[in-house]
RNA sequence: UCCUCAGUAGCUCAGUUGGUUAGAGCAUUUGACUGUUAAUCAAAGGGUCCCUGGUUCAAGUCCAGGCUGGGGAGCCA
């Protein structure tokens, strides 16, 4: 087959490509669906670049009809054709096919997809197959965007992306469960004198874990290049069966000295709103079919938040208006609980009806990192509550007095020894900094109108997953 | 981990108070059709009714245990 210049789908539907009708061109791609008669045969060739597919027309009188036959739901093929303008009212362009080379063959009896719908849940189980459908195209595309996206706001923010390590000697955090790393043999351990497992032999000479959460890494970078942000896998061991939560994940952590909580808190707006409306921006077409196809309110969900002011108002004005509600909730609200889900989803979706930012928690419900307030009560945290998933954001301004935060270390039982290197940036050169933990995948989930966590990472690992 | 719902053809589902040979749509195969849009029309093939045990003359249907999945909750991002 003649070697000509290959477009990718998404070009040649793009009006700029207008110029190129008339010649011929090559595209590659996969089938979604083969329609026709006895003369035509009409072939949607898909090849990720666009949630859209490119008609293909062959006349079956220039065509062997055993290569035809092999252009099936799920083949890959190779067309060289003009491009022409489609008399079909569906498409604007269309490929008239001279020559298509099938790469790819997918046996019809058993290939999984179907140009039918399928189920989401259907899809999980082949999610070796389920990126080549039009909602995990789409779902990848924007997930993409996303991650770019927040690269470039803080890239043009000056702030630095710094590697927090993924694999972790200390616990400090006390974020939930983890994952223990050793190169030990799990059936004939080192033994030591007591009796336990002797991990001095083990690779690090210590135990290790993956690690649930970059924060206390990222302080100490922001302690000398002022803004910095993490972004990179997470994992937790919890035994997490719910549509929000895996046990991989990825999170985007920033960290910048110099800034107080209002200063945490706008950041962490005009970051939210940026990322979004880069999505509305980069990805319309994407977010046109799964508004059309899921969610019928996400494109207009998408523009309200960019265009609204968080509401922003403290854990206690929040118990306030929770007990005045007259609401019944399963859990009952006094000062000092932490809020539900059920009593985060009234202020948010009932009561105020937009994106809701608590701050200065009760202290003893929150990490041992953060600033305490002057009313020996509460901390300055502050978490970021959007509509349908709940906590998006939760950071802090970190406590800088060194002896407040031995004090809570010694408080809430940590043990010294494993926190000493976070300790001394409070003793040399400490400053007043801030930080936030933002959860990507969660963050998809939002932009994309999604149901299920599963659904906007390609290949999750859940309690009893980690299949592909 | 707790609560709850579900599991029947490749996929999505129906299946009556327990009763003859378990059905439909789509998909697949074959045929028809001169521009289709999840093409249309006709025919055919396709079943470990999740697994194990129990009740019964008789179980897809009832009971017990298990497995898998969904939803809700907790933990959290």
């Amino acid at each position: 087959m003649e070697k000509l210049i290959r477009y990718s789908v998404k070009k040649l539907l793009e009006a700029s490509s207008s110029q190129l009708v008339g010649t011929e061109i090559n595209i590659k791609g996969w089938v979604r669906t083969r329609r026709g008669n006895n003369t035509l045969a009409f072939i949607a060739v898909n090849d990720g670049s666009i949630v859209h597919s490119i008609q293909v027309v062959a006349e079956l009188e220039n065509f062997d009809e055993s290569t035809i036959k092999l252009v099936t739901t799920g083949s890959c093929i190779s067309v060289n054709g003009i491009l022409v303008e489609s008399p079909g009212k569906e498409q604007s362009v269309e490929i008239q096919a001279r020559h298509i080379e099938v790469y790819g063959t997918a046996d019809a009896e058993t290939f999984p997809l179907q140009k039918k719908g399928h189920t989401l849940e259907f899809l999980r189980e082949i999610a070796h197959l389920r990126p080549r459908t039009n909602t995990f195209g789409s779902v990848l595309r924007i997930r993409h965007s996303l991650a770019f996206a927040i690269h470039k706001f803080f890239n043009d923010k000056d702030f630095f992306y710094l590697h927090s390590p993924i694999i972790t000697g200390s616990d400090a955090e006390g974020a939930g469960a983890m994952f223990r790393v050793t190169t030990l043999d799990p059936h004939n351990p080192p033994m030591n004198a007591e009796g336990k497992i002797d991990f001095t032999q083990d690779f690090f000479g210590k135990e290790t874990n993956l690690t649930v959460s970059g924060q206390l890494e990222g302080e100490l970078g922001a302690l000398a290049l002022s803004n910095i942000y993490t972004f990179g896998p997470t994992f937790r061991a919890e035994n997490s069966n719910t549509p929000r939560h895996l046990a991989e994940f990825w999170m985007i952590e920033p960290e910048m000295a110099f800034y107080e909580i209002q200063d945490n808190m706008d950041l962490a707006e005009e970051c939210l709103k940026y990322i979004i409306r880069y999505a509305l921006d980069h990805n319309f077409a994407d977010l046109e079919f799964l508004n059309k196809m899921y969610d019928k309110e996400l494109i207009e969900r998408l523009q309200s938040v960019i265009e609204v002011d968080f509401i922003r108002l403290t854990y206690t004005e929040a118990v306030e208006i929770l007990i005045k509600s007259g609401q019944k909730f399963e859990f009952k609200v006094e000062w000092g609980i932490d809020l539900q889900s059920e009593h985060e989803r009234y202020l948010v979706e009932k009561h105020f009806g937009k994106p809701v930012i608590l701050t200065d928690y009760p202290r003893d419900i929150k990490a041992f990192y953060m600033k305490q307030n002057d009313d020996g009560k509460t901390v300055r945290a502050m978490d970021i509550l959007f509509p349908k998933i709940g906590e998006i954001i939760g950071g802090s301004q970190r406590e800088e007095n060194y002896d407040k935060l031995l004090n809570r270390i010694h408080e809430m039982g940590i043990p010294e020894k494993d926190v000493w290197w976070y300790l001394d940036t409070r003793r040399y050169g400490t400053a007043p900094h801030s930080g936030f933990g933002l959860g990507f995948e969660r963050l998809v989930l939002f932009v994309t109108g999604m149901a299920n966590i599963r659904d906007v990472i390609p290949f999750p690992r859940t309690p009893n997953n980690a299949e592909f």
